[in-house]
DNA sequence: AAATGCAGCAACCGCTTTCGT
DNA sequence: CACGAAAGCGGTTGCTGCATT
């Protein structure tokens, strides 16, 4: 019984994706758009599953994700988070839109869950980092409820105009460039992001850039610097969280957008986090 | 220089949720 | 409302490269 596969595992390829492949699906993506995903593989002709398509997209080949260099304030905000939601990453990933639910759950399991067992070791109980204290679906609906409610009474008191949301439509072709240099630790095309960016040169130089242009300054001030600026992001003084949120934070729907980030701000940098990392 | 162990990460698997009919 | 298909999500696996012996 169970539910029969995604799709004809016969013939489907598995394992890393190659430059050619990747053509491929960005090309077919940049035509179509992200979205129909069982079509994608057998109008690309990939011999790929239309999950592992989509996977390779959100992950690696849209436009705007952030690999590897995580700041220490991305750190504290995961480890907040983490403690706050549980490993629901999705959720986490929403507020820090440069990276993706992947990465975020593959550097808690590799780095932040050691330093935090350390920290905890070391310096014996420590107070934030324990999801165990409430049950997971308490804290879950907490937060669901609060976050309604800032939701609701900012949208009440609106004066943001709603932009108009593509949420198909890519990122300019600078903040392709801001692409993270590759990992030093692995030497794999897939974890080479200059490979990708170069894959999506072209299409965004294609893109138009709307109202979203604006928001890429930012991006383009890092790459400009021709210093890697999420790297060099340490001791940053970064006024608000947002500025660790992509201009794509605009490209998500207003019903799904997280709770404003002054109170996260607040939150977070008022409880003291400083005695970890 | 070779062998072994370990860490990091890309990708897969299967369950859950959402959407369309 | 029920059902099936598609998409989303989190846990896990397995490959690769680096460090250590």
């Amino acid at each position: 019984m169970g539910r029969p596969p995604c799709c004809d595992k016969t013939g489907v390829k598995k394992g890393p994706w190659t430059p050619e492949e990747d053509i491929v699906l960005v090309t077919y993506i940049k035509e179509n758009g992200p979205g129909n995903w069982r079509a994608v593989p057998s109008k690309t002709g990939l011999q790929r599953c239309s999950k592992s398509c989509r996977l390779r997209w959100t992950n690696y080949l849209r436009p705007g994700v952030k690999r590897g260099n995580f700041t220490e304030q991305e750190e504290k905000l995961i480890v907040h988070l983490q403690a706050l939601l549980g490993n629901r990453w999705a959720a986490i990933a929403s507020y820090l839109p440069e990276r993706t639910d992947n990465d975020i759950k593959n550097y808690w399991n590799t780095h932040l869950k050691k330093k935090l067992r350390k920290a905890q070791s070391g310096a014996g109980e420590v107070s934030w980092s324990l999801p165990i204290a409430k049950g997971q679906w308490e804290r879950r609906l907490q937060t669901d409820i609060h976050m309604a409610k800032r939701a609701l009474s900012e949208a009440l008191s609106l004066e943001i105009p709603c932009p108009e949301l593509e949420l198909k439509r890519p990122l300019s072709s600078d903040d392709a460039a801001v692409t993270q240099p590759p990992t030093l630790s692995t030497a794999t095309y897939a974890s080479s992001a200059e490979n990708i960016s170069r894959l999506l040169q072209g299409w965004m130089s294609n893109t138009p850039k709307q109202s979203y242009s604006e928001s890429t300054e930012h991006s383009n001030s890092t790459a400009g610097g021709g210093v890697d600026s999420a790297s060099s992001n340490i001791g940053v003084e970064i006024n608000t969280i947002e500025s660790l949120i992509s201009p794509e934070a605009s490209l998500i729907p207003e019903e799904q957008k997280p709770v404003p980030l002054s109170f996260l701000e607040n939150w977070l940098f008022s409880e003291g986090l400083a005695e970890f990392l």
